[in-house]
This record gives C-alpha cells, structure tokens and sequence, in this order.
DNA sequence: ACGTTTTGCGAGAACGCTCTCGCAAAACGA
DNA sequence: TCGTTTTGCGAGAGCGTTCTCGCAAAACGT
C-alpha cells in the first residue's frame, strides 16, 4: 500500500531505474517508444514523483521561506503574503510560512528551522530594529535573504520598502493648505509600553520613515502645532491614547495614524463622543483597505504598493538563488496620498 | 564552504557517523562523555541538520499543506491561516501555503504539489460544490485530510464548520423582535455570475447554511416580506446588487449579508444615499472584523469562532497523522449573533 | 579465575532519486 | 566487409540521515 516508487514505475515497464527516470524526467539519451511506455506505466500504477528525494538529490527545495507577521488585522501583511505565495507559484516555488507575532525569540526559531528544512532563500520582516545576528549568519552562510518592509543597516541583504516619508509629508503639506494648524501623530510601535509623547530612542525603519514624514512637514510650516504619541499596539492603550487627544482642551484638528488599527481607535473614540471625521475632526492614515473606502466619509490614506513590494520579493530573491549572485539591491517603491472626504476643509 | 554534515561531526569529534547521530538525536547507547564531546564538535562547526534527509529517512516531513482562499479583504481565512500556521509550530510542524482563489485547478494542482512534497497531511477550504475527485483519490491513499468551512458528502474526511445556520435564524427573530417586516438577503457566491433573485441550483455548505439559517427564519413568522439577491463577489456586482436593493420603491428596512465584502457594498450605497445605518436602514452581516466594531454605529454580526476552528483543524489533523486512525468526524462549532447598533429598532 | 552479561561504538544498509560511466548493439562510412 | 561513430540502456554511486547488527572491551557474578 505504500507509495509507488521509480523502481514500481521501472519494473511495470520493463526497463531499469535509470531509463524510467531519464523518461519522466526527459534528459540523456532514451527512445521515443520507451519514453511512452515508461510514461503508461508512471500513469498505470499512480506514480508521484518524491519531491524530498528530488532535493535530496539536487540540493534544491523549490521552497522559499517567508517570516512575517500575518497578524489578521493588518492589511499589508495580508496582502503581502498573499502577493508572496501567489508570485512564488507562478514561478514554481512553495512557501513555507512562519508568523513572528514581532517576537524576536520565534523569528529566530523559524530561522533556524527553515535553515534545516533547506529552503531554498528567505523572505524576512524582521520583528526588532536590532539583535539581527541571526540574519547576518544567514548572509554570511550566503542564504539568499530578501528583506521587506524595513531596511536593517547592518544587514547585507536586498531589501524592499516603500518611501512613506515622501507621502506623509504630502498629507501633512495637504492638511495645511486646507487650513489645519494643529496636527496630531498617533504611531504605534513596538518597542515602547503604554504611551507617550517623545519620539522613542528606537524605531523600525518602516515607522521612522513616517515619522520623518510627518516631521519634515511639520517643521517646513510656520506657527503649526504638532503633538506627537508613541503608543504599544495593544487595542486598550490605541484607545487611550486616542481619547487623550480628543478630550484634550487643546483638541488637534487633525489626526494622522501610523497604521489601521490606530485608524480604527480614533474612528471609535471620535464616535462615542459625537464628533463628525471629517467635519469636527480629520483623520488620515497608512495602508489601503477596502473599509477605509466603504465607511463614510471615506478615510484619506497613504497607499502603498504591497502587490508590487511582494511579487518583486519574490523575483529578487528566485533571481540571487537561481544566479549566486551576491548583489544586494536596497530598493525604494513610491507611495501615494489618496484623497477622499476624511480632511475638513477649514479655509 | 558547503554546509556540514554529520560526517564533518563525526570527524571533528573523532567519532563515527553513527555515534554522531546517537549523541545528537538522544538514542541507543552512548556515553555521556561521548554525547558531550560530539555536541561540543557540533557547535564548534556550526552544524545543522538536514532536515530533508531526515524526512528521506523516516518517510515524515513535519511539514502539513494547506490549500485554502487567502483573500486578503476575508478576515474569516486570513484569521483561519494565522490559527492554522501557529498551532502548527506550537505543535512541532510547518505549513506549506498554497492559495486558490476558488480555483478548482490551481486547488488540483496545489494538492499534486503538495502530495508530491509528501506533506504529512492537508488541511483544504475546497473551491467548489463539485467535482471532487482529488480530494476523493487523498482519502483514498490514506492521506490525513481535514476539510474547513465546508461539508463534501462525497468525500469521507474529516470536516470542521461553523453552525451559521442558528445564528442567521436568530438575527432574523431578532430584526422581527425589532419591528422589521421588509427583510432582504445579500448573499455572495462564486456559483453565479451577475446577480439573480432566485436560489442557485448549487452552493457550497457554507453559504448553503447561512440561505437555510435566513430562511427557517422569515418562514416561521407570518407576513413578513422577504427579498433575496445572489451574486458573484465581484466589487462591482456587490455595488450593483446593493443599489438595486436601496433604490427599490419597496425598500426593505433590514439587509442581511453573506460576508464583510457584501457589508462593504451596502455600507459604500447607503452612505451614498445619505442613509444611516441603524435609523433609516439596518444591516446584519457574518464574520466580524475589529471594523465592525470600530465604525459607527457597530455593525450587529454573526460571529464565527475562527480561533477554535483552526486549532481544531491542526489538532485533528495531527491526531489523524500521528496514529493513523481513519476516523472520520463531522465538526460543527457554534456560533454567536453580537448584537451592536445596526439594527433599527422599529417597535 | 572464568564465564556471562552489559556497554559503547563502528560498519553498512536503506530511504528514492539523478546522473555519470561503460558496454553492447545498431547505424553509419568507405 | 570491416572499422568507426552513434544510440539506448543498465549498473552503481551518492545525496545526509537513522538504525540494525555485530563485535570487542568492560563490568559483572559465582
């Protein structure tokens, strides 16, 4: 009941293991009549070649591996996956999937084990903006390794990411010509817990980028006020850090948020207490969903390009394992500001 | 500056291959002195091992598939994933992703990669009401097989679901509790194209229960209108469908729909409209999302235990493969109706 | 002190595949 | 016709493990 092998597909057609194989496989020197007689028999007996003795073999898995964070509520991690493991089968590659939950100690486990499963590269978000000996060995034991969403200077690998900055600062500049004076930031990171107000000493290059953004726009402007909070990205402390800003007596007039769940607690505190988006408050934020449209008003966003980051994920990274190469690209997608009715106009 | 082998192991701790492998694995006899030594050696050169000639060996890869639509706008799979990809770890094994997109081919061709992969079992959403055959010829070889979100009669597997029958019942009685007598049903399935009033002749068990669940609950009370339209899950036809339902002379005061896409469109027409959700129209949807809670008012919603459901899968699967019973068993997981401010109270 | 059991380890096979090598038979050339 | 090239195929090795078997040395029993 087991399995049947070359050696079953063989014997059923009569000839050696060697021609069963260069028949199926179509390589060397062999007959057109054996080819089919061997393929018949393959057929016949429900013959799958085994892909682990295939690698074995070749030294290959046809397998990449894909460390992310497929947290459910975030859309660009979503997609990203999604975009990665549809590219990948087109390309004739599998993937095997690891979820960090951003946590260091199982981004390393999952190295490990895809090290040992012998994939053949890595696609990486990594979970801290420091501790990355773990991919530098990577690099050093030349495993090709693609980094997306965040760009790690001690790393010599491609990364890919998105120019935030350069669109959050259009939404501020765009804010302002509409008449808003008093800004407001709501970012969420990781590495700080609870809330607070000054830029924390450490931030993902993907969050940094947003806060230069943000930054450079503020400070190019005269006589505007901009309040900043750094919040953990626990949905209680989103929801305090929101209310914060909107029970203040000085209540900005318009709020950016770093990601969709931020989005989502203004959305929710700005309800309870009879405020109109749009209207008594504007709200922009990162990273398209299909809600951020279908709610009213639709919500002005930064778009970014996750389809294309993940499908050239994928072909930088076939291209390093199918060539060696040793080229590390650091490559830089454009954003845009897609403006719906979520900033008032106060002039 | 090939990777090194238990061989190099072996040699570097001046042992044989076998020993090497006794110490590493923790089997047969050994000596403690020995097992240190030969893990001393291990670290020093940086071994590690392979886990496909391990696989090769004992004809296991830890490895299990999973075929499933990972739609990046369906919180119900993209949450069902991330459950089925961390119980999996947590219990030792891997997923290999592969995405359908309701394609019976690629969900074919997915399920041939991944047996020729020789994973150690398969956890599918299937894409069709039909046509069956290659899950049918898995059950068939033995392959641990575990269906989810779907019941195949023909296909002897094990199958986990959600019981969205009741809870659609119940959101019926409870939007007729509420005054509504006009009730209409938007229900999203890949069986139509366009979209019609009238029962398709076929629907995946899904779907087919949320219908039964609508049904059982207009049929019971008496003169109450109720207004059915089946679509495909285009974007455009869901819009298309909604207006229809909304420009209706007779429109109706509640709509329920099959999925967040269908909400989706009906939110984006009614907004149009200049219609609020909960006062001039209600709305009743399935699986809930962190923005049905966010947006206001909160959109009332069946809930579906997708956590559960996906450890379920992962859980029965590894039974399945770990003692190789053929135990067949038929899940249904109960759901809930979360009532927030969507419905009208028209009493 | 001698026989028996236990202990530790090495030799070698096997998992299923691909591919090199060599050999016989067929095809070719003059 | 005989020598040379080409063709088709089988034998066998090797990829990196695990594990059975057998053997020598150590430990034990009386």
């Amino acid at each position: 009941m087991a399995k049947p092998t070359l050696n079953d597909v063989a014997s059923a057609a009569g000839v050696s293991r060697a021609t069963a194989s260069r028949a199926l496989s179509g390589y060397g020197r062999i007959s057109p009549i054996t080819v089919s007689a061997v393929k018949a028999a393959a057929e016949k007996i429900g013959y799958q070649p085994n892909a682990i003795a295939q690698s074995m073999r070749a030294g290959k898995t046809r397998t990449i591996g894909l460390v992310i964070i497929t947290d459910f509520t975030n859309v660009f991690f979503n997609r990203a996956t999604k975009g990665i493991v549809d590219t990948a089968r087109a390309m004739g590659y599998q993937v095997l999937i690891f979820n960090t939950n951003e946590d260091v100690v199982l981004e390393r486990e999952a190295i490990i084990t895809l090290t040992q499963k012998r994939v053949d590269g890595l696609i990486v978000v990594p979970s801290t903006a420091e501790g990355h000996e773990h991919l530098i060995s990577l690099t050093k034991s030349r495993t090709p390794l693609v980094i997306i969403d965040r760009v790690l200077p001690g790393v010599k690998a491609t990364s890919i990411t998105t120019d935030d900055a350069s669109s959050c600062e259009a939404a501020v500049d765009s804010a302002v010509a509409l008449g808003h004076r008093h800004l407001a930031f709501l970012v969420a990171t990781p590495t700080v817990s609870g809330y607070q107000s000054d830029v924390p000493q450490l931030l993902n290059s993907a969050i940094e980028s947003r806060v230069k953004g943000f930054l450079a726009g503020t400070q190019k402007q005269k006589k505007i006020r901009a309040d900043w909070i750094f919040c953990d990205e626990s949905p209680e402390t989103a929801l305090e850090a929101a209310a914060k800003l909107c029970d203040s007596p000085m209540r900005p007039s318009v709020i950016f948020t770093s990601n969709n769940d931020m989005a989502q607690a203004v959305l929710k505190v700005v309800a309870e207490r009879d405020l109109i988006i749009g209207k008594d408050i504007s709200l922009v934020t990162v990273d398209d969903s299909t809600w951020l449209e279908a709610i009213y008003p639709g919500i002005t966003v930064i778009q970014r390009p996750v389809d294309e980051l993940a499908q050239l994920a994928v072909t930088k990274l076939v291209a390093q394992m199918e060539t060696s190469s040793k080229r590390v690209e650091t490559i830089l997608l454009p954003t845009k500001l897609v403006t719906r009715g979520s900033i008032a106009d106060l002039s």
